[in-house]
DNA sequence: CGACTTGTTCGACTATCGATAGAACAATAA
DNA sequence: TTATTGTTCTATCGATAGTCGAACAAGTCG
C-alpha cells in the first residue's frame, strides 16, 4: 500500500494518512488481519511525527476499521471486506453533485446534515465516540 | 423558513446557518428568486454578529446556491430547481454507511477524496473559489 | 527472565479559526 | 435624496487544532 503525504496541502497530516489507509481497505486493497506499518517506522519513512501518524491510526480504530495493541502493532479489523456498494453509492453520489455543479463543501455538508437526522441502523448497539 | 442556531454546539455558528438555508434550497421548501432576511435583521433575530451571518451568506454564495447584491439582499439562485436526483443519491449513500455501521466522519472522508479523484462534470466551466 | 517493540499518556507550544466589534464605503431601492 | 443592504478593512480575544518531546506500560519473542 502507497501512502503519499503532502504537508503544503490544507488538510491535516494524519487525516491525508487515515484517508490513504481508509481507502485501501473499503476497496478492499488491504485484507481483515493484515498489519499495516509500526507507527514510529511508517513516521519515518514519511518525515513526520510518530504521534501524527499515531492520530491517524487512532482516528481509524474509532471508526472500527483497524485495531490497536501494543506490542501487536496495528491491524486492519477481520470483519472489514469489500464493501463494494458503499463505494458504488459514493461514487454515484457524487457524480450527481458534479452534473448539478455543487461544490465539494457544500456536498459534505449535504451529507452531514442527512446523516444526523436520519435513524441509526436497526439492531445495532452503538458505542464509542458518538462525534 | 425557520432557522434554528445552537452556540453550544462544535459546529461553527456561521456553518449551522449555512446548512439550514441549504437544506431548505436543496429540498425546494424555498423557490428560486425569493428573498432571504437581510443580513442585519437576521442578526439581530438570531443573537449574533452581523458578520456572522454575512459569512454563512457568502459561502451559500461561493456554493453558487443564492446571490448578493447590494441594497436588493440575498436571493436564491434561479438556476435552481428540484435537486430530487442529488436528495436521493445523498439518502441512499447514508443508509448505505449505516448498514455498514461507518461513523460520519469516515463517511464524510470517504465523499470527500472521492470527490477530489473524479473528473470534473464535462463542459462545465469552473470558476470561482476551488476550495 | 530480559531485551525489544509498540502503542499510550502527559504536557507543552504555536498557528489558525471563529466570533465579535466598529467604521466607512458603494450599489440599489423607494 | 434618504434609507437599505451588502462589501471591505482593521482589530481584538478566546478557543481549538495540529504538531511535537519525553517518559511510560502492555505485549512480543528469544
Amino acid at each position: 500500500m502507497r501512502i503519499r503525504i503532502d504537508p503544503t496541502l490544507p488538510t491535516p497530516l494524519f487525516e491525508q494518512l487515515a484517508g490513504a489507509v481508509r481507502s485501501a481497505i473499503i476497496d478492499g486493497r488491504v485484507i481483515g488481519g493484515e498489519r499495516l506499518p509500526a507507527a514510529r517506522r511508517l513516521a519515518e519513512g514519511l518525515g513526520v511525527n510518530l504521534h501524527t501518524v499515531l492520530r491517524g491510526y487512532r482516528l481509524l480504530r474509532d471508526e472500527g476499521l483497524i485495531e490497536l495493541h501494543r506490542g501487536r502493532g496495528a491491524v486492519v479489523a477481520t470483519r472489514i471486506g469489500g464493501h463494494a456498494a458503499l463505494a458504488g453509492a459514493v461514487h454515484d453520489l457524487v457524480d450527481e453533485a458534479k452534473l448539478h455543479d455543487l461544490p465539494e463543501s457544500a456536498l459534505l455538508a449535504l451529507v452531514s446534515e442527512a446523516y444526523r437526522s436520519a435513524p441509526s441502523a436497526p439492531g445495532v448497539l452503538r458505542t464509542g465516540p458518538t462525534r
